[in-house]
DNA sequence: CAAGATGTATAGCAAAGGCTATATAGCCCG
DNA sequence: CGGGCTATATAGCCTTTGCTATACATCTTG
């Protein structure tokens, strides 16, 4: 989970000026409000985000070297299903679930694929 | 983890001719043994398998299904990670962690690939 | 056939990731 | 500047998947 979190605030970062706010979270993920709020508290404690009380939520520098690894694996993974004719509207969703369980090793080859 | 169980009890079945025990699960998935007794609980009341009382494990229809169908995504898979060059030890492994996140969409673009 | 080894069951605990209900803080607007 | 709306926090509950410690049953073997 931590991967998808720090990855989705990352994403929002760029899309809203004003700051990542716990309810674009709990929209973007479809989950209940407190469920979000007690998954920052974790990431909170292990470092990946500073969350102003009743404000913003922000990436530390760890969170957001998480995030910008996360989202390559990610576009890698995505390119690499759309090259083997995977629709994209599956492409994306297969690849949120496919991502925490693959190795570098398997990327690589992946990446190899891609600039073939 | 259903399906990983039923997938394991089903291989361990043809390993060996006198019923799969759950001492044989906790070896394979390298868990403690009341982690595997509980989830077999689970399984039995989701009607996936039955367990005789300090004997064996048996997988009902429906869990034999079950295992079969997965076994044959596992194969795809592991197969497709072989095909683009992903040494054998992490198709394996990745495998694992990849087969119950893919679509049948993503599946079929595997299959293709392979009989290209 | 009794002891010891092996296998299984049971009790109790924890963390992660969900939920609902409710309290409270902050913001905007009349 | 007070009320209401919106956002966040808090309390309390649930299931899954893990663990350890311990009790009990079964099997094997001397």
């Amino acid at each position: 989970m931590a991967e998808d979190y720090v990855e989705l605030i990352y994403r929002l970062e760029g899309e809203s000026a004003d700051g990542v706010r716990t309810v674009d979270l709990v929209e973007a993920l479809a989950v209940a409000q407190p469920t979000v709020t007690k998954t920052l508290e974790r990431l909170q404690r292990d470092g990946l985000v500073e969350v102003e009380p009743r404000r913003r939520v922000l990436l530390t520098a760890k969170g957001r070297e998480l995030a910008q690894a996360s989202l390559e694996r990610h576009e890698t993974i995505v390119s690499f299903l759309l090259a083997i004719g995977v629709p994209a509207t599956h492409a994306e969703l297969d690849a949120e679930g496919i991502e925490h369980h693959v190795s570098e090793t398997t990327l690589m080859a992946m990446r190899r694929f891609l600039s073939r």
